[in-house]
DNA sequence: AACTCTATTGATCACTTGATCAATAACAGG
DNA sequence: CCTGTTATTGATCAAGTGATCAATAGAGTT
């Protein structure tokens, strides 16, 4: 019948409470975006004062940039460690966009869409938001040079057809956010947009590898 | 010498003070985004109470909606009153795409990335989202359709084509709010994946009509 | 000129936020 | 067993938010 447990938390390594902070930041963010990020609300999550929260970091901005920095940092190694498996670069690109359009990681894109914004008044997740694109755009231009370097690309400028890559599948993951219904066939779509510009041969990015049954 | 003018504000007929306080309202969301929107911020800069704000509106969430609204569709009139001038319809999208991603819009493009967050707590603005961009995929849609008509198109699905069009374009839109570099030719790039997924002929949406000198 | 309607005020309330810091208590090392 | 270090608390502050409403005063009508 004891209310209320233990009134005091137990006292951990600073290594140890510190990470637990990060993954109850995480998880809010996860949840309910990285707005909802407070000294307070990430201090209830993990059982603890507000103020030790703020202990362990300068100020919320900061534990906002990390948080953002650790979800995206994971979605990227994740799906380049999915990509790493396959040597063929048409099939790891199909493989990507069909990853990124799948609508596993709606909460990720969320966290993206979100930074986006509140990096105009945060400088710390703006430089985060710019690092963790670089990352992104790296991964594609990886796969982009690899298809060129076996021929089976060709475009001038892998660095530019990168980015724009990346810009759509943002773009339309976005929008999935908002807007479930009405939008058929994305993945096909896309490979379709994308073999133009990568200059693949036709058909070479279509998601289920081989058409027809 | 008068430190402090008329301290009170002229009384004005309430369609007057609606617009005014509209207005307010729609160059702030444009200079400091919607969170900017506050009763106090939109008062002040009307030269008001902030209670009569509160007066001519049910909350600030309806507020905010609104001016979501009035920003975007009078961007999505601008667009279309363009078009409408072209008869061809790759001229149409050609110019469609252009004049989206010349970066003269990027306070709009702001406006709407933040609506996609902020909708997820302001339900008022998550319906306005959505009718903005049906509205903006039935501008596109028309397009593509009339190039179906003139046999210059060929697709059996103008209406998730269109929402794919959408999608990139705000995609590298959000990509040019954060990052303006790296990326070169966007208009060409995207350009090219369009025509791809429009079924156009090659080089039929290049910017600049015809290349070369 | 008196009156009525209502646009306008601004103080006020309840809340939430980030940040600070003296006080407390748990643990480790001597 | 003592003692010093420091993890932890929680109250407190100032700032900002949306909302409410009695009081005020301007303008049109009679």
């Amino acid at each position: 019948m004891s209310s209320t447990p233990p009134r005091r938390a137990a006292r951990k390594a600073p290594s140890e409470r510190a990470a637990e902070i990060a993954e109850a930041a995480r998880e809010l963010a996860l949840e309910r975006g990285l707005a909802a990020i407070t000294l307070r609300s990430v201090a209830a999550r993990v059982g603890v004062a507000s103020g030790l929260v703020a202990h362990y970091q300068p100020n919320v901005d900061a534990l906002v940039a990390d948080t953002f920095a650790t979800i995206v940092a994971a979605e990227t190694a994740e799906v380049a460690a999915l990509l790493a498996r396959l040597p063929d670069p048409p099939q790891r690109l199909a493989l990507l966009l069909d990853t990124l359009l799948d609508g596993a990681r709606l909460d990720v894109t969320a966290v993206w869409v979100e930074a986006w914004t509140l990096g105009r008044r945060n400088e710390a997740l703006a430089a985060s938001v710019r690092v963790q694109m670089d990352a992104w755009q790296a991964v594609l231009q990886d796969v982009v040079e690899a298809g060129i370097a076996t021929g089976q690309f060709e475009t001038p400028d892998a660095a530019s057809v990168a980015w724009q890559i990346l810009g759509m599948i943002d773009g339309l993951n976005a929008q999935a956010l908002v807007r479930w219904d009405g939008v058929n066939d994305r993945g096909v779509h896309l490979a379709r947009a994308v073999e133009g510009m990568v200059g693949a041969a036709r058909g070479a990015l279509v998601p289920g590898g081989l058409p027809q049954t």
